[in-house]
DNA sequence: ATGTGCATGTAACTTGTTACATGATTCA
DNA sequence: TGAATCATGTAACAAGTTACATGCACAT
């Protein structure tokens, strides 16, 4: 059996939900694959050609009257044993670029205004996409009902992940908040008194 | 002024810390760089060699008894300038690669058995590594007390990205343990009942 | 002698991004 | 006519990993 890539990976799972083009790809792996792959059409359209050459997908050149005609992409039954089996096997370690932590570690040398106005803009902008996430789970949870915890439906497996999302944001929101508070609070004084972010109580061991 | 790649930022922030050879730095990346950048010692030469021709960092030749010679590599006053203008600068959006959460919008096609195996693995490293940051976090504490809350001192910097850290582990093995009890509820039968996990409601909007 | 840690480099390869290139159709 | 969307590709470049290569010093 042929060693899959991860982009190799990510395009058969969104194939497995339904036959899609190049173009129909690249528009999922926008959003919202995109919050934990991407992938731009340059590097899709010669992965699916080396797909082919496995057998792992096949295409059929669909006409349409109202734009140009477009190949579409369809799992074979060899893509759907490989996908199956690469889901439950042990993914790469992640490699952590996180040039905004990164920047934390050097705080130090810092201006605190500039500092100050960095973080709070983090916090801002990761609260509001936490609000637009927690409200897209209302609106799925609306749409879904019960349906939602259905293991073995596409619904779920996305609730799972817009619940990962939220959880990102709510985490990264408060640390950059208590970063900001921290910088607000030591700035130009030397006192100090508390200790660190209300980091999640209820599960800490 | 030269523009700043993300590894020169690294790599003059620790010499902002205090002279080191590439050897030397190339260890710090590992840890406990490695937590928010990474780089190995075939990508540190060459990049030192780049900061040099931009007269951001010179070395000096040190003979050794006990080992074999090294190239010390300081910051000049060039280089100090730079790295405080990057620092404040604002971040290269991160490019999320997960692929665990990828592995999760796919949990629908998949055996819950070997699913339910690979949550718990990871629920479990995630839990473990939080134990050891929260450790490192009360000796930190308890060997610089309210030094630690200097912000013009490393001590600091290295307190917040540990404080990043803990709460990093913290979410990800909240969720890790919510999929796979999802996985341990819902397979086999088809009860739904709760909603998500235990998102810090402390700050929740 | 053999392995490990210190020390520095280059070469080949893989992955991913940006830019180049083309062409149809629709809408303002 | 010109911009926007649909649609598919290639080429050049940048960043990062793995492998190749060398050599000293120390401990077993």
């Amino acid at each position: 059996m042929v060693q899959l890539t991860t982009l190799g990976g990510v395009l058969l799972g969104l194939l497995m939900r339904k036959p899609m083009s190049g173009y129909e790809l690249a528009q999922h792996l926008k959003y919202p694959v995109s919050n934990y792959w991407q992938a731009k059409h340059s590097q899709i359209y010669p992965e699916l050609a080396r797909l082919r050459s496995h057998a792992l997908v096949s295409y059929e050149r669909v006409e349409q009257r109202d734009r140009p005609a477009k190949k579409v992409y369809s799992i074979t039954e060899q893509g759907k044993s490989a996908v199956k089996e690469w889901v439950n096997s042990e993914p790469a370690p992640i490699v952590p670029r996180d040039e905004l932590l990164l920047k934390a570690s050097m705080l130090w040398m810092t201006d605190p205004a500039g500092a100050l106005r960095l973080y709070r803009g983090y916090e801002a902008r990761h609260r509001a996409r936490l609000a637009q996430y927690e409200a897209t789970k209302r609106e799925r949870e609306a749409e879904h009902g019960d349906d939602l915890f259905r293991l073995d439906a596409p619904h779920f497996s996305d609730y799972v992940t817009l619940m990962r999302g939220i959880g990102y944001e709510q985490e990264r929101a408060t640390w950059c908040g208590w970063v900001a508070d921290q910088i607000e609070r030591l700035s130009g004084t030397i006192a100090p008194d508390i200790a660190g972010p209300e980091v999640d109580a209820s599960t800490g061991e």
